[in-house]
DNA sequence: CTGAAAGCGCTTACAG
DNA sequence: CTGAAAGCGCTTACAG
């Protein structure tokens, strides 16, 4: 099984390599029709199919970009690469996803692989972690875009959710409804990890807002696995709440769990509002209460800020951070 | 901002290009350690990235495979997905992936891309219409396998699973639970989605095993977008069904959204089971009793066979198929 | 309207 | 132990 390539086309067609390539490329200007014709049959019958790694060596694009997510567990990483993948079809990009599963040094390896596969740019969810590396990036003017987390000091583009607004957004709703006793549940605190950090202090601005003061027994955070042990803790509380604002899907869950475990009541024993529009918000019993992340528009706009990035690469690198807006989605569990 | 290739590599540390490609692929049988010293600090100094694309032009590998998915929008897509992405990582390939969004012109597009573009293999949930691009990939001897769905004539790898045994399952267990009206309910059959044509002739199979008659008005399968009316007019008959085997995660979520809408409670007027175990199936009140697909075990499979057929291209194209074993999570939802 | 030639950035026998 | 040369399969000025 040999592989056909240019040359041989050329040869049985009676043609030059470089005729066959104007026809591949679409340059019909000075081509007559019949070689036109004689070259296509040519393909046919040789069943040729162009090898795009040549292409992409001499013309150095790839038509490839990547992507590498934190971690692909949450919803929101999984929805964004719908719509970065829905931009770049429509392109006729290609796209390579990584998961660093929060381990920076898995992120560093995925930059260094997918430069040496020579993408064409990259959409990255930071781990925080690799600041050297963003660095470098940014200042060999690389096309890159972050997502979800800000770098601090970096000089690029950065699509991100108003993390405060979205905290705001669900302690307001629970104040209407009544409650005055809203805790806060969330993954580990990391300063390089934007969501947690500032829906934590969005939190605490709507609580002094409204008037009501911070305890900081309802602010919980930690690891997955001591989840259950830290709900476990906070319903123990002389005075526990009655509100509980989980600031991601995984939180959410966990929750959930423990709710369920515990045979709790939504909404009449615990309230509650999770960030981040699960799937099965809509048909849970009762209804969940979510505040959505739109995560399509955000995934949108990093693929084309990236394809803004690749095509004018000589242009001073204009950094500015974008900010979408959540939304409240009001179902039953408040 | 120039590239520095291998050249510029070569010249500033007064050797050839041979030696620091030698360098580069860890030959250093025959190479002294001042050169080797030397190499490095060039590299280092220059900050010199190799270009992956020209190594794989000349040594006509990859290291990157293809998986195009009839859907993304399934939960066993994305496990299955997931475990490919696992393998690979560990063999430092790269996986690109592409949905082909049931439409088969996507697919064939999809295939052609990923072939120009190299990949070493292809991991196929095939549409099932391409039949002789599977027909040609096949008699190319080009590494593929296939996943979730059997195309008849084709002589090659392909992971399945038991779904006949996925709803004898369920049925059995229904049955055992005392349950004789059971209604099935699946996206709509087409003759070449294996899922759906041998989950429903397990049903049926499981019906008959049981001694309880098939009643065609229980068989209701369909769009998404009609299945609420569907399930609406089943429960309408004048025998309405006691119990429902969701045969995917899909119909599952448009059963529950149905039966919270009419404030039917589970398992008191339905009792259910999904065929997928959807992620919230342990939070749901109540517990949903699923089957679950090992998905994680079949993408593994799928992989590896994979691998074997790209490292062995010369063998004779030896066939199989892998059926693997469903398993029931008994919950609460009956 | 078409062809010969150089080059993209590597690897790989082969020679010495 | 290292280098010169050919080649992977394309594209792209340039010449005619």
């Amino acid at each position: 099984m040999k592989k056909v390539t240019i040359a041989d086309v050329a040869k049985h067609a009676g043609v030059s390599k470089s005729t066959v390539s104007q026809y591949l490329n679409q340059r019909f200007d000075y081509m007559r029709e019949d070689t036109k014709i004689r070259i296509e049959e040519t393909i046919n019958e040789l069943g040729y199919r162009p090898n795009i790694l040549a292409r992409s060596l001499k013309q150095k694009s790839t038509t490839t970009i990547g992507v590498i997510v934190a971690n692909i567990l949450h919803v929101f990483s999984t929805q964004v690469i719908r719509a970065i993948e829905d931009v770049c079809n429509e392109k006729d990009f290609h796209v390579i996803i990584c998961n660093a599963d929060d381990q920076p040094e898995k992120e560093k390896k995925y930059i260094d692989m997918l430069r040496a596969k020579q993408v064409d740019g990259l959409i990255l969810f930071p781990t925080g972690k690799n600041i050297e590396q963003y660095q470098e990036l940014i200042s060999e003017n690389y096309p890159v875009v972050f997502i979800d987390r800000l770098i601090n000091g970096l000089q690029t583009d950065t699509v991100l959710l108003d993390n405060e607004k979205a905290s705001f957004l669900a302690v307001d709703s629970f104040v209407k409804h009544g409650y005055s006793k809203i805790a806060v549940l969330s993954p580990p605190i990391e300063p390089g990890v934007t969501p947690r950090v500032e829906r934590l202090s969005g939190y605490k601005k709507a609580l002094e807002h409204h008037q009501l003061s911070i305890r900081e027994e309802f602010i919980v955070s930690g690891k997955t696995t001591d989840m259950q042990s830290l709900i476990h803790h906070l319903f123990q509380l002389s005075e526990p709440p009655k509100a509980i604002l989980a600031t991601n899907d995984r939180s959410l869950m966990e929750l959930l769990s423990y709710v369920k475990k515990n045979k709790l009541s939504i909404p009449e024993d615990i309230g509650l509002i999770g960030i981040d529009d699960v799937s099965f918000a809509d048909i849970y019993n009762p209804g969940l209460t979510t505040v959505a992340q739109p995560a399509f528009e955000m995934g949108e706009k990093a693929a084309e800020l990236l394809f803004k990035r690749i095509q004018q690469k000589e242009e001073p690198n204009q950094a500015e951070i974008y900010r979408f807006e959540p939304t409240l989605i009001e179902r039953e569990s408040l």
